[in-house]
DNA sequence: TTAATTTTTTAGACTTATCTAAATTTTTTA
DNA sequence: TAAAAAATTTAGATAAGTCTAAAAAATTAA
């Protein structure tokens, strides 16, 4: 059994993990976790203690099989309820995040089967994020992003980098959310800022947005 | 803002304080906490600090205006989701406590109202129990017990005053659902054990059964 | 390659919620 | 109404998770 507080350090660890270095550094969990980083250093010992994470003192922390385990799970729990938010509350995808936050903790496992039956077994999130299956299996080919296209090529959206409600919103206002089909018109070298078409017509995106859009040709 | 533990404490203090006791003990808190009568003590203080509970020492506590609201509050939160976990993820009757206990903490005025909504504004959860509108009201209406009814006397099954899972699948295996139309046939002295017609079938009915099952008349 | 800076850990303290054992108060019994 | 029993509170500890300040280690710069 895990606690709250042990599924947010993990989860934590589980995405610094996937922004490529091998081991996580103490400061950087103390960053997102929002504390400081003698309570992280605190807390990883007693993870290591669980084994759900390898710890190396001024090095930095990885997950265990059994952390990585959690991690995903929870990361899973948070996608399906976040789909359960949108599709049938009818939250706002800049609205779900924190209440997932908590849902996400709930721990019954027929509780997440049951729901993402309930959903019709979702694939990805309000946020085109994939949801974990059972197994823990993740599906990772957001690789990416709108500033990366060339002059004329065309994509569709299909996911965020950044989950800020305040850049959800700029994306709802710009008709820009995710299913959309855009084409790259220009691109300015200078601030790196970019024309797309959207449904005909033409917008200026700056460099912060489109760095933040993944996309997929066809 | 009130902790996991403070609404069960809470919540504890207001099913306690409506079977009649005017101020609630530490010793019953402490049972049906599963907890010590001294981390009572303790708690009740605190609680009696933030103005949730009136704490008399030596005599018990009882719930301010403040602690009322919370406490309803929780348990409007605990029947919604019943609701949702019976009537769209298909548990039974008898498996959704648990996880309601859980889901109950989760802290989203939004989320209750929408759930409510979309579960379109239910007045009762899965065992017959009344839910608490978002004014904190609730109704209270379920004074008769099967043990009550005359020898030819007709009541439809409207609730149960026990939620033990093994009491719930009794009922389940001998058809006595809420809902059901039933006309008492014979009282026996001796047990107090009773013979019930339900859908034309006879079937006797201990007294610890008839004495946890609230009906209506017509 | 020493000195300065940054990162990380340790030491000691605090809060919440709990416990056991002992003391105190209330209630019951004789 | 005094003694016994039961209920309640107090005292002192513990575990989880956090903090600040100080020490130690690693990295960067001169
Ligand atoms: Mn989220
Ligand atoms: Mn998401
Ligand atoms: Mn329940
Ligand atoms: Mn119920």
């Amino acid at each position: 059994m895990s606690t709250f507080t042990e599924e947010n350090y993990l989860k934590a660890i589980y995405k610094l993990g996937h922004r490529g270095e091998d081991w996580v550094s103490t400061n950087s969990l103390a960053e997102i976790l929002n504390t400081k980083a003698s309570s992280v250093t605190d807390m990883v010992k007693k993870l290591a203690e669980k084994d759900f994470v390898n710890y190396k003192p001024y090095t930095g922390v990885n997950l265990t099989a059994k952390g990585l385990e959690i991690a995903v799970g929870t990361i899973r729990k948070h996608r399906l309820w976040e789909v359960f938010l949108v599709e049938r509350l009818d939250f706002k995808w800049d609205e779900v995040h924190e209440i997932a936050e908590e849902l996400e903790h709930i721990n019954s496992d027929e509780l997440v089967l049951r729901l993402e039956k309930f959903l019709g077994y979702p694939k990805y999130d309000p946020h085109g994020d994939p949801i974990p299956d059972r197994n823990g299996k993740v599906l990772h080919h957001k690789n990416r992003v709108l500033s990366d296209l060339k002059i004329n090529e065309e994509a569709i959206i299909v996911g965020v980098k950044e989950h800020a409600p305040s850049f959800l919103q700029y994306l709802e206002k710009h008709n820009l959310l995710l299913g959309t089909r855009i084409k790259v018109r220009n691109k300015f070298e200078f601030d790196h800022s970019l024309v797309v078409e959207v449904k005909g017509i033409e917008n200026t995106v700056s460099h912060q947005v489109a760095k933040n859009l993944y996309v997929v040709n066809e």
